[in-house]
RNA sequence: GGUCGCAUAGCUCAGUUGGUAGAGCACCGCGUUCACAUCGCGGUUGUCACAGGUUCGAGUCCUGUUGCGACCACCA
């Protein structure tokens, strides 16, 4: 025993950050060991603040972390920082606007000075609080998105894919938020359910009295219709097509034309064709030839030379009033039916989505799918549970062009740069492109950069390798690529997973990992989503001040049930916050024990049934904890936890050693505890940690490696069957103990039956 | 419309190749002589959603039904 003395009570706050502090400087990876094992680690967003998904997931990572740590692996937990284009853009300008400064006015060089300037203010939050949940995470090896380096591999990469012609620039109909004035992808867009009106508009023929009727909810658009358009095999219009109609409140003449996409049944049958604004009547329009009519500008305002002069200029929801009512007016307003339809919003800004037709850039995913289709079919990338590999499959077979091209300026730029003629010139720095425009008689004047910037998940998705040093030839490249595991939510297979794979197949010609472990959404203790506006959000902060990190932690741990989500309660917290209490106790009784912390277990093996059961018992725990650790189960590895110590060490065997009381026990009782820290302590660092360097067991559970002298130690089976059936018969005695006083009672003749046990275990029979 | 899940004690959930249904919480009883009341000991609790089928035997495998959820697509 040394000097150091666990305190009475278990108190979290009290020793959390210091056991922290003090064990950081071992979180690097061992270059000299054998075997490899690395991670990489989600870039929390720059903007990030700690929320209890984050918790489940990096608590995950750092079991897996510090498990293959202790077995003597060259680990890498590779950390890093996303620099979250959109979301980090809002932010800094929310923040500039609330001190009086006027966005607009900023150039795009000053605005980026001032995100840079907030990034190293305040960028760092998450970094803190991932410490105070005991994440062993070597934070000096951590890259950021938009650090030179990085860029660098961006630039190379998108200059690659467009000399390869995977990426491309097209005028198409994209996602455009009006708010944020940019362009998004198609995963950016959340179709909600809503209550709507379908207005039913009549359109008058040509040289004729008789009226054609469409049903549409989006009135204002009607000056962008190119055509009617109505089923083919649609005997109540087959007369019609051909001929053409008049848009209300224009002289301008549009044709009906029969296509299969047109649904007889829904509305009247008849659709408008809106090329410009939305993504059915555009295919519609390539089928037909028909005129892309733009009346919406990038504000959500009409714009444009089809619309009425009283149109002009007009916020859309405006506009729609204003037509509705002329409509009326002029009697071409029929009908108004309430329906429930869904409306596109941004998931960035919740607002509104409008297909605009603009020039974007975009990757050839299909093309890139390919190879990443293989190689999950070929089991060199698995996933954990094996359902997800369904979800990816699925879309990653239909996946369209990825639009990449975002009208912010916090981000990557992309490099491209425009001749006065359309020239377009991609490359990896502005002086190839000036030589190279030089070549084509372009002057450095003439040339003009494209100003937008890249989707964020554009550089999440080389993450695997450029977070390594790609396209240098790196020794952590070398080292740690593929690396082990990806651990991560399944809300973002499809944003980051399914990307990460694409490109580093393509890139690196290998997968980036080998096994992808998706766990599940973490809910309030009701199994709702946390959400601000339902007032359920669970801080983790907050849980971790209350019980501490490694509470939260254990309880994460218990629930990550593959396959369910995960419940978390303050209820839940705190009953395993209890377990630790528990673990604390069996400390402080060991203490008063006074058995030398460095003392050993002879090799003479196992004198005594009792040590010989606690030693065969914590054998199978290790071996369970290994197996589970292996396959994933942290609710498995968790309850081994509980259970051992709960049920073999505290319930049985410590009772045991207050009878036997001999130094070759009580050596017995020190060494399976210290073991049981050094296993728990992947799960639970910090109290495990603490309670090592008071019992002067060690410094730090980090590196500790497995004690090959216990796993050695051949136990007798019949020793522990023999205690088994004791321990049974204790918990009978007990029982009858309890029920005594009715008339039936076997106490007396089980207490005899467990006193005529012989040896040691007589001795203990008082245990009762 | 397509895909994938889920349904077991009052609650939250385990139940790995089919072999007598489990844990924690809650509840009830007993218990503070010194590891632990943030505790210990003991106890109560089930038509395993429903209906069929395979089997000597089904919570587990198959088919169908119902209810709930997630995701994708679409919606004039």
């Amino acid at each position: 025993m040394t000097e150091a003395n666990l305190e009475k009570v278990c108190n979290p706050a009290e020793y959390e950050g210091r056991v922290y502090e003090s064990t950081q400087s071992r979180f690097q990876p061992d270059s000299t060991a054998n075997e490899m094992f690395s991670i990489l680690m989600p870039p929390p967003n720059v903007t990030g603040n700690l929320h209890v998904g984050h918790a489940l997931t990096y608590t995950i990572q750092d079991i897996l972390i510090r498990y293959h740590r202790q077995r003597g692996c060259n680990t890498l937990w590779q950390p890093g920082v996303d620099h979250a284009g959109i979301a980090t853009q809002l932010v800094v300008t929310k923040e500039l606007e609330s001190q009086g400064v006027d966005v607009q006015t900023l150039t795009r060089a000053e605005f980026i000075k001032k995100v840079w300037e907030w990034k190293n203010k305040s960028g760092s939050m998450i970094v803190e609080q991932l410490k105070e949940l005991g994440c062993s995470i070597p934070w000096e090896l951590s890259r950021f998105t938009m650090d030179n380096e990085f860029c660098k591999a961006v630039t190379k990469v998108f200059v690659a894919l467009y000399k390869e012609g995977l990426i491309f620039r097209d005028k198409r109909l994209v996602n455009w938020d009006t708010k944020l004035e940019t362009a998004v992808s198609d995963l950016e867009v959340q179709n909600r359910e809503e209550p709507g009106t379908l207005w039913h508009i009549r359109y008058k023929l040509v040289d004729s009295d008789e009226y054609i009727t469409v049903a549409t909810t989006r009135p204002e658009t009607i000056f962008g219709d190119s055509a009617i358009a109505v089923n083919p095999t649609d005997i109540r219009y087959k007369h019609l097509v051909g001929k053409s109609v008049i848009v209300p409140h224009t002289d301008r003449k549009i044709t009906i034309v029969a296509d299969e996409y047109v649904d007889i049944e829904k509305g009247t049958g008849c659709l408008k064709v809106t090329p410009a604004h939305d993504f059915n009547d555009f295919a519609i329009g390539k089928r037909h030839h028909l005129e892309c009519i733009s009346v919406i500008d990038k504000r959500g305002h009409m714009d444009g030379a089809c619309i009425p002069d009283y149109l002009q200029g007009v916020y859309l929801k405006k506009a729609r009033k204003l037509v509705l009512d002329k409509l009326k007016g002029d009697g071409l307003l029929v009908r108004e039916e309430q329906i429930v339809h869904t409306v596109p919003y941004c998931d960035r800004s919740g607002s509104v989505i409008e297909p605009l037709l603009t020039d974007q850039w975009f990757v050839d995913a299909k093309a890139l799918a390919v190879e990443a289709i293989k190689v999950v079919e070929n089991g060199e990338i698995k996933f954990y549970p094996s359902k997800w590999v369904n979800t990816y499959f699925e879309w990653m077979r239909n996946i369209e062009p990825w639009c990449i091209s975002r009208q912010i300026v916090w981000g990557h730029q992309i490099p491209a740069w425009y001749g006065p003629n359309g020239e377009v010139f991609v490359e990896e720095s502005e002086e190839t492109a000036i030589e190279q425009a030089a070549k084509c008689g372009i002057s450095k004047d003439q040339l003009t950069r494209d100003p937008d910037v890249l989707d964020t998940w554009f550089s999440s998705g080389l993450w695997p390798f450029a977070a390594l040093g790609w396209p240098d030839d790196t020794a952590f490249l070398k080292t740690y690529y593929p690396t082990t595991v990806l651990v991560t939510g399944f809300d973002i297979i499809f944003f980051w997973v399914a990307r990460m794979i694409m490109m580093s197949v393509h890139f690196m010609k290998r997968v980036p990992f080998k096994d992808v472990y998706v766990h599940a959404l973490v809910r309030d203790g009701a199994g709702q989503k946390m959400s601000k506006s339902k007032g359920n959000v669970i801080a983790p902060h907050d849980l971790m001040e209350e019980f501490g990190a490694d509470a939260l932690r254990l309880t994460l741990a218990l629930l990550s049930v593959p396959g369910r989500d995960v419940k978390l309660s303050r209820d839940n917290v705190k009953i395993n916050r209890n377990f630790l209490t528990k673990v604390w106790n069996a400390a402080r009784f060991l203490q008063t024990k006074n058995i030398p912390a460095k003392c050993e277990i002879p090799d003479a093996a196992t004198k005594g049934k009792v040590n010989n059961w606690i030693i065969a018992k914590f054998q199978k725990f290790q071996g369970e904890i290994d197996q589970n650790i292996q396959e994933y189960r942290f609710d498995y590895a968790a309850r081994n936890i509980q259970s051992f110590l709960r049920n073999a060490y505290c319930d049985f065997f410590i009772e045991a050693v207050k009878l036997l009381d001999d130094d070759w026990t009580k050596a017995v009782a020190l060494r399976v505890y210290a073991e049981y820290l050094r296993v728990a302590h992947p799960i639970i660092p910090l109290v495990t940690d603490h309670i090592a360097q008071s019992l002067g067991i060690c410094d730090s559970l980090i590196l500790g490696r497995p004690n090959e002298a216990i796993m050695k130690i051949t136990t007798s089976d019949d020793d522990e069957a023999e205690v088994d059936e004791f321990v049974e018969l204790l918990h009978r005695v007990r029982s009858a103990k309890q029920t005594d006083g009715a008339e039936c009672s076997e106490y007396p003749e089980l207490r005899k039956q467990l006193q005529s046990w012989q040896g040691e275990l007589h001795q203990i029979a008082g245990i009762v």
